[in-house]
DNA sequence: GTTCATGTTGCAATCGATTGCACCAATTCT
DNA sequence: AGAATTGGTGCAATCGATTGCAACATGAAC
């Protein structure tokens, strides 16, 4: 009842030559030259028997799947569905099929998952998820298999990283609040695990000490997590040890946290205190305020990591480069006004 | 310097046995017993090397890769990352990991796609992407790959699905509609060649029938696509072909776009017409007015798909159940409120 | 008419794990 | 004590595609 799927062997009989020629036929690149005619009747033969190769048993012989991997948090969070696609972009197209794996930024998690991976013998992993410490991932880049990391990075490890621009990002935006009049103007990290977290909160403090600004130890708070109750807790904690009149969140769902906390306790934003998140989330712009934000490359970074990847995987001898920084943008919405005339 | 994974044949060296002997001691379902001291060396052998089964040799000889393949439509579509995590929770733990392909709704692209996962030898298939005529995926079911759909149906196939109950979620919005005093209540339908946007549409159809109401053919619009473009061409169709005091949509987007539109055209919603929309997005709840919907089971949807799928792959014979039909709950927001006074 | 180059195809090993079967040893049964 | 059972392990074929090498045919060169 369940017909087999055709093989290369099916085709041979059908074709009365060898399965060696079939698949040199099907596959010109494998090597020598098969007469045209019998290339077109192999061909046709594959065609009417609906022959489909099995990737299995290529990749058995030559270690080459077509398929790679994408480690990333959690999908469910808005920014990894445009880099998914981003990658799927480029990697489809070309053939190859991805493997995508929520680490939910768990370190036991991650090391089971890229274990998951291997086992499948992906040719590459793109690696959205990466830690602070991340032992795993450096011995997997270390065995031969192409590693590119996304929006995070390896510190000293000769792993490529494709990442946006944040300390331009963070520049922005506080310069677009300073322009608004602001000096007293306070940050809530992200989580110290992650080095976008770690990487903004250096560009803040940098930037503001460059611009003069003050910044007591307390105008900087610590988030645990990327989400919106990390972002109320955080921004409460700022009124108190504080009183800032702008808050520059590490990324959007700080930032709405942040901002429904104030109306919570009836403080308006941006009439009271102006906010602004990062990464510009879809439907900012419908909410109440918009949220002022920092618009990143998303797709952009997807198919950027794609591409390096697919050159690590084609080319082992290419030397690739470091990092690759894409741009930023600001994008001004409703959460950021003057501060109040005292 | 890369090495080479350790293989079976390594730990048979090392332990001085037989490789079929460590295949049984390391995957004891395999077949005879072995003694407890040897399998506890091997084990040790195996874990002192690092050793990781290849999936690839093992499903070229047994046919199970322990991969799955998620078809859905878009991942940027807020409603399927859920689904995703939801799937992912259930096979995970069971050693299955999962391809996922966008099919952007295309029949070429589906086509392909399910290729690539064939190819790569899924154990199954979870398609929640199906389109009215599908005869690719058919075809696979056919030939004994198990196949659970999602959200969506194949009408009269054998195909095991798993769907939230529209039914339910449209009577409860129009009951709810009604309830505020709304008579003229018109219907932004789905995509025609999309199950859910035919089914809602019936049941629109069907419950404002059994209520009584008025339902001039104006009184339904067809849209082409799920999306707030649409949402909005659709809203001023309506205006203009007649004048409802309330329109419920077929999904969140397009009662976004709907919204959008009645805004930009200074018409007051809940005020002047009520909207309601359908999945319940994240970030509803943020928005001016928030949006009133039906919440659909999205994590659960995707796990109990997952269940069945690997009771489809490890029981051939278990007969599944042909549809497995989830709760839905009314969410009331600010979009909907009473009828003008005339 | 050999010899040699060239082009085309077949042969067989290989990738790593699984599994039916054979085999041997230790135990149990009669 | 000999036969039969059971438990534990090895042997070798197998899954489907790839690929180095051998083999052959053809035609050119001398």
């Amino acid at each position: 009842m369940k017909k087999q799927t055709p093989t290369l062997r099916d085709i041979a009989r059908e074709t009365g030559v060898h399965v060696s020629t079939v698949s040199r036929a099907l596959n010109p690149s494998n090597g020598a030259l098969i007469t045209d005619d019998l290339v077109d009747k192999i061909k046709a033969a594959a065609e009417r028997l609906g022959y489909r190769p099995n990737r299995l048993a290529a990749g058995l012989r030559t270690n080459r799947t077509m398929t790679v991997g994408l480690m990333i948090p959690d999908i469910t969070n808005t920014i990894f569905p445009p880099i998914l696609r981003g990658v799927e972009s480029v990697l489809e197209p070309l053939g190859y099929a991805v493997i995508m794996v929520n680490t939910d930024s768990l370190p036991s998690r991650e090391s089971l998952l890229v274990d998951v991976l291997r086992e499948r013998g992906v040719d590459g992993i793109i690696h959205a998820a990466v830690l602070r410490d991340d032992p795993k991932i450096i011995e997997v880049a270390r065995a031969g298999t192409p590693v590119v990391t996304v929006n995070r990075k390896i510190e000293a490890e000769g792993i490529p990283a494709v990442v946006n621009d944040d300390g331009l990002g963070v520049r922005l935006v506080l310069s677009h609040l300073h322009e608004q009049g602001h000096r007293r103007i306070a940050h809530i990290a992200g989580p110290e695990n992650l080095s976008t977290g770690r990487f903004r909160r250096k560009s803040f403090e940098d930037a503001v000490a460059r611009m003069g600004l003050p910044l007591p130890p307390e105008g900087v708070i610590q988030s645990a997590r990327f989400d919106e109750a990390e972002g109320s807790r955080c921004a409460e904690q700022l009124l108190v040890d504080w009183n800032p009149t702008a808050i520059l969140c590490a990324n959007d769902r700080l930032a709405l946290g942040a901002i429904q906390f104030l109306k919570d306790r009836g403080i308006d934003c941006p009439g009271q205190i102006s906010v602004t998140g990062y990464n510009d989330m879809p439907y900012l712009d419908r909410l109440r305020p918009g949220l002022t934000t920092v618009r990143i490359e998303l797709f952009g970074v997807g198919q950027e990591s794609a591409r390096l990847l697919v050159r690590m995987m084609t080319d082992p001898e290419a030397t690739a480069p470091s990092e690759m920084v894409l741009p930023v943008t600001l994008i001004k919405r409703g959460s950021v006004g003057p501060p109040p005339a005292d």
